[in-house]
DNA sequence: AGCACGCCGACT
DNA sequence: GTCGGCGTGCTC
């Protein structure tokens, strides 16, 4: 039994030191590797490169042994000599695949950029900067050295300079070192420096009450939930807190939805800090993991960064910001399906500081938390500059006639607005022509061959049926392939088709599209909004895409489409979904002069939950859905976590998922299902899901941990567990 | 990430 | 029979 590479643990040798490693694939337990005498000990949080299988792996040491049952292979390199992470983020690490059911390795793979897990070097030792020694005599540089003069006026200019910006500064090497033996210039730790700018806004009272509340708290673990109105300076809430945590000589996260990380929102950090780096999935490889040391080694004060910038390593954490915390952009759909927002909590308690969630429309969740005070509750109930809420109205749709999707009244109070120079806003939440292509003859309707959804016809730039589930273009027919007949129509609205029915009616009007159509990519988002800005008259139709970027400042009235979908969906934070859009969405009307007017049409106005949003705004609305969700108990009030199966074989599938609820069905929670998901079949796979609720965490998570390292024999099924699901679809 | 293992269809 | 395609599981 004896390999090169192997050995048997000596266990009369107790010298011999054994280390506990996480490697970043899908496994559940840490893996056992000895440390070689004569090698030093790796610390905890250092990456090792470890034998694996028939490969290598790069691993995080998280803890040390005196034994083993493994037969131990050699831990091959030690790649950092210091901690790459902190003892907080490893054990952050456990938490999440404990929490969510999720295995370790991956749950690191999730958390660690790239370029880390790659093994590239890490740069967790403080940077170097060069500054001018205090008594040092100019005149001994002499007068031809043109690179030291030139060094050293840089120097002097910008009080210091630090070793990485070097080379951009064009300072050279030679030059630095002629100075040094002069003693005219010395190198030292860089110390954090930032330049705060201070506000040039006065706070108002409730601003003020709020960040004084924050302040206070830093040092201590609390989560505040800032309730503020869109436009009511949130913002300024948190730079004001971030502002004082960096004096305290503290960094800060600021967590942001996918979509606002614009450079707008930056912009308003950049204004008031000198040193602060933006951290998405945009940002490239090298340049992520150099942002996450700098975080790590303390040497960047603010990170502004979407969901998996949570993981961030940081070295003196102060204060986490969650802004927009009810956006489902937090929670991650695949995977690890974490959310950003409750890890950010996680880590404010475990680390001892403050978290601050700001929302206009907190989640269920928030709400409740902050009514039975595990929340600190603060509110911006007022816009500066006075600028007034909307007035709210509900076209019944029941008895009107409906063109391209708008109906009669509602295009003549459009066309009030566009006379009075105002921009008209229109949320539609499908983006293309039409949701329908059917045969009116026979009822054919045109569906994607490998899912089970309807083909949505494309107007621009083709003419075309997509599925929006799987992608699949199809060419489309012009007589109906069951019948044969040339009876083929189209229903359902989507933003192509109100883009076109507004150009027939308003044709001398300027018009914007936003939807995932017009604009691919973020850059193209961020010009979208740039020229935006400047259009000051016309009508902007677009998906949710319009409701959370920016603030249009014209926009004197804003038209919901179709609210029912949302308000009748089958998934139960479909309601509360809809109302943030709509909130958020109205947040964009009115000006300072004279308040804005929504208009929602429906064929359900009489819905409790749009009547009280309506009638009482998001608070009422609030009033109305908690008492709902009571009744059924769901979250805010059950526990809830979805099992989702899918397989090429309808059968296997259901089979499968019905086998581990009957495993969940003998632990003390309620379980529903198996069930279809919303969407029954996507790219040739069956997918079925199953709903586990309890009353209390403990037996959630139980029950979860029966079936979490069951793994049946899941012949081509694949499956997962849903912690606190975001969508059941 | 690779690689072994085993199950199934196809082929000399 | 045996070959090899791929889906599945394992790696301290």
């Amino acid at each position: 039994m004896r390999n090169s590479n192997r050995l048997i643990v000596d266990m009369s040798d107790n010298k011999s030191i054994i280390v506990k490693v996480v490697v970043p694939r899908r496994v559940w337990e840490t893996y056992d590797y000895n440390v070689p005498r004569g090698i030093a000990k790796p610390p905890v949080g250092a990456r090792v490169s470890v034998p694996l299988g028939h490969g290598r792996a790069v691993g995080i040491v998280v803890e040390y042994v005196e034994r083993s049952d493994f037969e131990l292979k050699d831990i091959e390199r030690i790649i950092d000599e210091k901690p790459l992470v902190s003892e907080e983020v490893v054990e952050l690490g456990m938490w999440l695949s404990d929490y969510y059911h999720h295995p370790l390795g991956s749950v690191f793979e999730t958390m660690l950029p790239n370029a880390a897990i790659r093994g590239q070097p890490a740069k967790i030792e403080p940077e170097k900067q060069w500054t001018l020694v205090e008594q040092a005599n100019p005149a001994t540089i002499r007068a031809n050295a043109k690179r030291q003069q030139q060094a050293w006026q840089t120097i002097r200019e910008h009080k210091m300079v630090r070793e990485s910006d070097l080379k951009s500064l064009d300072i050279t090497r030679s030059a630095l070192d002629a100075l040094e033996r002069k003693r005219i210039v010395k190198k030292t730790d860089v110390a954090l420096s930032q330049v705060i700018t201070p506000s040039s806004i006065a706070p108002t009272v409730e601003q003020k009450l709020a960040i004084n509340a924050i302040k206070s708290d830093l040092g201590k673990f609390q989560t505040f939930l800032l309730d503020g109105v869109t436009g009511s300076g949130k913002t300024e809430v948190y730079l004001q807190v971030i502002d004082e945590a960096i004096r305290q000589g503290k960094q800060a996260l600021v967590l942001v939805p996918e979509i606002a990380l614009t450079p707008q929102m930056t912009n308003r950090f950049h204004e008031r800090f000198s040193r602060m780096a933006v951290m998405h999935s945009m940002i490239s490889n090298a340049k992520r993991f150099e942002t996450w040391c700098q975080a790590a080694r303390g040497d960047m004060p603010i990170i502004v960064g979407t969901r998996s910038a949570v993981f961030t390593p940081f070295k003196h954490l102060g204060v986490i910001v969650v802004d927009e915390e009810h956006d489902a952009s937090y929670k991650q759909s695949e995977s690890l399906r974490y959310s950003a927002r409750d890890v950010a909590v996680m880590r404010a308690s475990k680390l001892g500081i403050p978290c601050v969630l700001g929302s206009a429309t907190p989640s269920m969740e928030s709400v409740m938390n902050a009514r039975s005070s595990r929340y600190r509750y603060l509110q911006l109930s007022h816009r500066p500059g006075a600028a007034q809420l909307p007035t709210f109205h509900v076209q019944d749709m029941r008895h009107t006639q409906v063109n391209g999707g708008i109906c009669e009244p509602l295009l003549r109070t459009i066309r009030k607005h566009l006379n009075r120079d105002g921009q008209v806003l229109i949320l539609i939440n499908r983006r293309g022509h039409s949701t329908y292509y059917i045969c009116t003859d026979c009822g054919w309707t045109a569906n994607c061959s490998d899912c089970d959804v309807r083909l949505t016809l494309h107007e621009v730039p083709t003419r075309l049926l997509q599925c929006h589930s799987c992608g699949r273009r199809y060419q489309p027919v012009t007589k109906c392939p069951d019948c044969g007949k040339k009876s083929i129509a189209t229903l359902g609205v989507g933003t192509q088709q109100v883009e076109e029915t507004l150009a027939e009616t308003f044709p001398d009007v300027p018009r914007h599209r936003i939807d995932r159509d017009s604009v691919r990519t973020n850059r193209q988002l961020t010009a979208m909004f740039t020229r935006l800005q400047y259009a000051k008259e016309g009508l902007l139709i677009g998906t949710q895409m319009l409701a959370k970027g920016h603030h249009f400042p014209n926009v004197t009235m804003v038209a919901v489409i179709a609210a029912d979908n949302g308000f009748l969906s089958t998934d139960f934070r479909g309601p509360e979904r809809t109302a943030q859009l709509i909130v958020q969405v109205a947040g964009r009307a009115g000006r300072a002069e004279k308040r804005g007017e929504v208009w929602i049409q429906s064929y359900d106005p009489d819905n409790p939950d749009l009547r009280s949003l309506v009638r009482d705004g998001y608070g009422g609305f609030t009033e109305t859905e908690l008492r709902l969700r009571q009744e059924a108990n769901f979250p805010p009030f059950g526990q809830m976590a979805v099992i989702r199966a899918e397989g090429p074989d309808e059968r296997v599938a259901e089979e499968f998922c019905a086998e581990v609820l009957n495993a969940l069905r003998q632990c003390d929670v309620k379980v529903y299902g198996p069930m279809w998901a919303p969407i029954t079949r996507v790219a040739r796979q069956y997918r079925f899901q199953g709903m586990v609720l309890a009353s209390k965490r403990s037996q959630l998570h139980d029950a979860l941990k029966t079936v979490e390292r069951m793994r049946p024999k899941s012949r081509k099924t694949r499956w997962s567990i849903d912690v606190d699901p975001s969508e059941m679809a």
